[in-house]
RNA sequence: GGGCGCGUAGCUCAGUGGGAGAGCACUACGUUGACAUCGUAGGGGUCGCUGGUUCAAUCCCAGCCGCGCCCA
């Protein structure tokens, strides 16, 4: 017998372990089955599940449950991915303990306590993965700095490179100086900032007395100066164009150039130019060959480039002084508070520096085309649809991506140098040596490039490499292209693009045919969770307070389409209620005896509340599936809970009641595996969503049954099961209980008293539903008896419509007068107001004549329906005034 | 400045070119042998504003107001 209330707590470990055991996640075990695949987004090695985290498994799980019960070969590939700098950080914070940095250990050691610390505490998240309940197939999990992997990093990183895809430059970059590392464009951050706007005059060459006066935000860039630009049709500076002025403080002259990048509305209108620290200057200075003084080092202090005095001060120092120099030599014009956006790196918290540096780029733009032409096609499509906006105007804008990382933890770029600089790019260092043999004419020694590669680089091969690319695995074939990759629009640029890129160029179709952009997770007044803000709401809490199947339902009712999710408890604390109603309604099969038969046919079912309930069940069977396939998960949980909840619990099982106590054997009897077998394909619905109390329901109903509910299949309900005919006519009782509740309500009549009912004026389908019926309505509406009535209406009843019929309730003891016609007199109001709105709108011949049919004609029945109601209602108003 | 999106019940949000919905919250009643993590009933909204298209607009179009996000 089960217990009254579901805990989750002790059942879920149980299921996961079992089904893990059972293999029921594998891949591969129906050979013959379509395949179906998702690539998990591989979550950091460091990380831990948060919110959005919960959501996008919930949802992936979701779907593989749905097309495992279907009968695909599903494979829901997971893993992690090595995280350079985020996992570099862990392990130097560790150090940094004993007072050590990574250059103690030197490069080999580093990596390998690394390695080390992702053995013993890497991948918690994968434990928080499975309390959610994902359904992964473990056996086949990956990492990006796998063997496998590596090998597939390094052929598409020589392979690119050969095909002018890859390439070497000294360009600026975004340097982060305390991670003394590039980053990509996507790592930065642009972050508000008051700061001070300053105004320098640059005295212009041989002209005594004469300046230039330019604004600046960075003043420290200044000795990096190379030129001033001015807008060429700007009069005031037109006569200094070619002219030179003098840098000061460093006392060099630099030329005075014309550049459409310089805004006469901004400022002076005249704008230095320092190419080497800045991306706009640098534009400037290629398209007027300036030379490019950096003037800053690795640390962003002040370098040898500059003068004496300043070499080897920090940049925000050196601004101070500089602007004390400036103004001590009379040049500081003025300056005023500005507000500007300001880059920091993500991962490190300072202001990034751009910074010219030798590194390795991918040709972003020329990738970029199959996979804009895939999208544009098709091939692969964005759900939903307006995502693929955002991912066409990045796609179209795109700029060199930057990937190597001057950082020791992640794919080592397989490039070796010459003595001369020749560089060598090959699958290994027997290749690359093999290569310098035949470039020289002899034997070299070769020096490894010291830098890795970008984290997303080996992520964007993830559907691919995690599946044994680039060897000649059958997953390949089998497996790739996926089906469709679930995760949120932030992660469209980093990941969607790259994956898109890539496996057009590589395996010559796109990764996926369908990309399903989810929300946000926020906390419930909006805004987004973070650990600064302190509202972050930790999924594994809740699911230890309210099990994870309460959180699942929430995340997802609330995953709909377009919308963030605002998540607060109180609503994980609501759907944990549904799964104890769902808990109950087992409970009362059970106690009732409601026991699943072997050869239970729904077609067979003779008592219209039974065809009724399994029409029901297969219409919710429809709309769950239609939902799962469209992506529209709060429609799915919609659906079932509606029907769960509002449907099965709340009418069939109350009519099923006074039958099981009741004296028709027979009836009872259909009824019993009814119930038992709606309530057993009710739960093969629910169980993608809510796989733990719908496996442990299954569990304890089995009876004969064999074999998990994970692998059951997905109950195929043909419409010929849904009977309009029993769902007119329950609606009818339905329609007959609910005016009594209201009534009684309304006229306050005890909860225990029992009333008698009678109908008048009914015809021959609803006399029969009402002797049909007769014992559910007297059990639901609490009655005394329910008769026809052919003569006068008793003197003080009330009554209300319901169709044709009058629903008269004799109620001469309990009935307040007054109360009884107040209700009819707003009735009737309502009524006279709906009857009016039908007759302006026939009134109108435009409406007649231009509106469908059918839309007139169900004007004309809805004003005819409120015209008998209201006439009805009226008529028990004369009578109840006669009194 | 460019792009995307959102304003519907107290809150959170579905939804649709032809009678405004759900969950939660609220009010009243209720120890009905599954369930108080429950049941029954109820109140509550000129669907942001202004125009336009249409026989008909909460829905389509334009403008405006307010809010959010992304990119410069």
């Amino acid at each position: 017998m089960l217990d009254k209330t579901y805990r989750p707590a002790e059942v879920e470990e149980k299921h996961y372990s079992a089904w893990e055991r059972s293999d029921a996640f594998a891949c591969g075990r129906r050979p013959g089955a379509d395949p179906y695949t998702i690539v998990i987004p591989p979550p950091n090695v460091t990380g831990s599940l948060h919110m959005g985290h919960a959501l996008n498994n919930t949802l992936q799980d979701i779907i593989i449950r749905y097309r495992r019960m279907k009968g695909d070969d599903v494979l829901w590939q997971p893993g992690t991915d090595h995280a350079g700098i985020a996992t570099q950080m862990v392990v130097e914070r560790q150090l940094e303990k004993d007072d050590l940095t990574r250059h103690h250990l030197g490069r080999d050691k580093f990596v390998e306590r690394i390695w080390k610390w992702k053995e013993e505490s890497g991948g918690a998240i994968i434990d928080q993965l499975k309390r959610l309940g994902a359904s992964c197939d473990w056996s086949r999990q990956r990492f990006t700095m796998d063997e496998g992997l590596s090998a597939a990093v390094r052929k598409v990183f020589v392979e690119l490179y050969k095909e002018g895809l890859i390439y070497r430059d000294k360009r600026l970059v975004n340097w982060d100086p305390l991670l003394h590392t590039a980053i990509s464009d996507l790592e930065v951050e642009q972050r508000e900032v008051h700061g001070r706007m300053w105004y320098f005059k640059y005295p212009v060459e041989d002209r005594q007395g004469v300046f230039i006066t330019v604004a600046t935000t960075r003043p420290e860039t200044m000795l990096g100066d190379t030129a001033v630009a001015v807008h060429p049709d700007d009069d005031r500076y037109r006569n200094l164009i070619g002219g030179n002025c003098i840098l000061p403080i460093a006392g060099r002259p630099i030329p005075v150039v014309a550049d459409e990048y310089a805004d006469p509305a901004k400022g002076s209108g005249a704008v230095k130019i320092t190419p080497a620290h800045d991306f706009n200057d640098f534009e400037v200075g290629r398209r007027h060959d300036l030379a490019m003084i950096n003037v800053l080092d690795g640390n962003a202090r002040m370098n040898d480039n500059a003068p004496e005095h300043y070499r080897g001060v920090d940049r925000f120092e050196a601004r101070d002084a500089i602007v004390k120099e400036m103004e001590s030599l009379g040049l500081l014009e003025k300056a005023e508070d500005n507000l500007m956006m300001v880059p920091y790196g993500d991962r490190s918290g300072v202001a990034i520096e751009p910074w010219l540096t030798d590194q390795w780029f991918v040709d972003a733009g020329r990738l970029a085309e199959p996979a804009i032409e895939a999208v544009e096609k098709g091939d692969t499509r964005f759900v939903p649809k307006q995502w693929e906006k955002t991912y066409f105007e990045w796609m179209r804008n795109i700029r060199p991506w930057c990937i190597s990382r001057q950082i020791w933890w992640g794919h080592q770029i397989p490039a070796w140098y010459g003595p001369d600089g020749e560089v060598f790019v090959e699958m290994t260092e027997e290749k690359a040596l093999e290569a310098a043999g035949e470039h020289y004419g002899k034997e070299v020694e070769l020096v490894r490039d010291a830098d890795v590669l970008d984290t997303w680089f080996s992520s964007a091969l993830w559907p691919f490499s995690t599946l044994g690319w680039p060897a000649d695995r059958p997953e390949v074939k089998r497996y790739y292209p996926t089906d469709v990759l679930v995760t949120g629009f932030d992660i469209i640029f980093f990941w969607v693009a790259r994956m898109m890129m890539m496996g057009l160029h590589f395996l010559g179709s796109a990764p996926f045919h369908t990309v399903y952009i989810h929300a946000l997770v926020r906390d419930e007044k909006g805004q987004k969770m973070s650990k600064s803000k302190g509202n972050v709401i930790d999924p594994i809490e809740l699911i230890d307070k309210y099990g994870a199947d309460a959180l699942r339902f929430t995340l997802t009712a609330f995953a709909a389409q377009g919308r963030d999710v605002k998540l607060s408890e109180s609503r994980v604390e609501g759907y944990r209620n549904f799964a104890t109603k769902l808990w109950n309604a087992a409970r009362f099969c059970q106690i009732n005896g409601c026991q699943l038969g072997a050869g239970f046919d729904p077609l067979s079912a003779g008592l219209t509340v039974n065809r009724w309930i399994i029409g029901k069940l297969a219409e919710t069977a429809a709309a769950t599936a239609a939902a799962i396939e469209d992506y529209r998960f709060n429609e799915a949980a919609a659906a079932l809970y509606q029907f769960a909840w509002g449907t099965f619990c709340d009418w069939y099982l109350e009519f099923t009641k006074p039958m099981f106590q009741g004296g028709d054997e027979e009836a009872a009897k259909e009824t019993r595996a009814t119930a038992a077998w709606v309530l057993d394909r009710l739960l093969h619905l629910l169980h993608p969503v809510i796989p733990f109390i719908t496996e442990e329901l299954w569990e304890q109903l089995a009876g004969e049954r064999h074999g998990p509910l994970i692998t059951a299949p997905w109950p195929e309900l043909p419409a010929t099961l849904i009977d309009e005919a029993a769902a007119a006519e329950m609606d009818w009782v339905v329609r007959l209980i609910s005016n009594v509740r209201a009534v009684r309500a309304e006229m306050n009549v005890p909860a225990a008293a029992k009333i008698p009912l009678l109908l008048k004026d009914m015809g021959a389908a609803a006399t029969a539903r009402m002797e049909s019926h007769r014992s559910s309505i007297v059990t639901l509406a609490r009655l005394a008896s329910i008769e026809p009535l052919d003569g006068e209406v008793p003197e003080g009843a009330v009554q209300d419509v319901l169709d044709e019929a009058t629903v008269i309730l004799p109620l001469a003891e309990v009935i307040d007068l007054a109360a009884e016609k107040a209700r009819l007199e707003k009735e009737i109001a309502r009524l006279d107001g709906e009857i009016g709105k039908h007759d302006s709108k026939l009134a109108n011949a435009n409406f007649t004549a231009k509106a469908p049919a059918a839309v007139v004609d169900t004007e004309r029945q809805r004003r005819a329906d409120a015209a008998r109601a209201r006439s009805k209602r009226s008529e028990a108003l004369n009578r109840l005034s006669a009194i």
